[in-house]
DNA sequence: CGGACAACCTGGTTGC
DNA sequence: TGCAACCAGGTTGTCC
């Protein structure tokens, strides 16, 4: 489901609401596939205890610190959701884990497709199990700039739809913003990612920036899974302008929109205005 | 190293 | 209507 702004979205609200709180005992992994390190029992046993100092995001990753170095590391993956509930409230028909609170709530992490994961460690001991340091620079920070993303870009031959996909070339673009960053920029999905020329990495710098500050504004796109910490679906949908809009009209040209598949993607996109 | 592709899961949509 | 095939916002592992 979630991109940089979903991710961004669901992380401003568990920071509200979750920093401060203490995780109590009593939580458990209803399917133990979502626990990613350590193992389920392990998992629960290292956050146990433990009070939260502060959430944040790194790409698509969700980092609850929780003191002493140690981070509880969550990625919603497709379908996840989290949201805080009563105990005695109705358990969303894809509960996988349940984290009780020391303020008579529960933190739920609801997922239908199960791909998503949760770790617990160490930054160092993280690093073995998921490619945090290898992540690429973030989007959105002031030191992301054209000329950064050029050297990111740089001796690649593929297309650029997948080399910013790539999480360790770019943080946190998903399938909707690289397409809607590559429209605003006028740059076709199929180029080789390392042959874009100065005003092409100034286009697509500024297309990523527009792409994602939109949808932050918005709080999100959701499509179809997509709920926040509040459970409200995000608002940015109507500020697409190609993704799953083939066969309609660009908004820039009125040509109809097209789709093709790059690198196993759906990639949508105005064979017009991106030649 | 890059690229293609299967795998992990479940459910919704599409097409015959 | 019924059912199979295909599709999905993500990431990882394997094979060439």
């Amino acid at each position: 489901m979630p991109e940089l702004p979903e991710v961004q979205t669901v992380v401003d609200q568990l920071d509200e609401r979750l920093t401060g709180r203490r995780i109590a005992l009593g939580g458990a992994f209803l399917w133990h596939g979502t626990a990613g390190y350590p193992e389920a029992d392990a998992l629960i046993a290292r956050v146990a205890g433990r009070q939260v100092a502060g959430v944040r995001r790194r790409a698509k990753y969700i980092l609850v610190d929780l003191g002493d170095d140690l981070l509880l590391v969550i990625h919603l993956r497709m379908t996840g959701n989290l949201h805080f509930a009563a105990p005695e409230d109705p358990a969303h028909p894809y509960l996988r884990v349940r984290l009780p609170l020391d303020n008579g709530q529960e933190l739920r992490f609801a997922d239908m497709r199960k791909f998503g994961r949760f770790y617990a460690g160490v930054p160092n001991e993280l690093d073995t199990v998921i490619p945090l340091a290898r992540l690429g620079p973030e989007p959105l920070d002031e030191g992301f700039t054209p000329v950064v993303l050029g050297e990111r870009l740089a001796g690649k031959r593929g297309p650029i739809k997948s080399a910013l996909l790539d999480q360790a070339v770019l943080a946190g673009l998903g399938n909707i913003y690289v397409d809607e960053a590559l429209f605003r920029a006028g740059i076709n999905p199929l180029r080789p990612a390392g042959s874009l020329a100065a005003v092409e990495l100034d286009q697509l710098h500024a297309g990523i920036g527009a792409a994602l500050r939109e949808a932050l504004a918005n709080r999100g796109t959701s499509f179809r899974d997509y709920l926040s910490v509040s459970g409200e679906t995000g608002d940015n949908e109507p500020n697409l302008q190609v993704f799953r809009r083939h066969g309609q009209s660009c908004v820039r040209c009125g040509q109809p929109l097209a789709r093709i598949v790059v690198g196993g993607r759906g990639t949508h996109y105005c064979p017009n205005c991106q030649r």
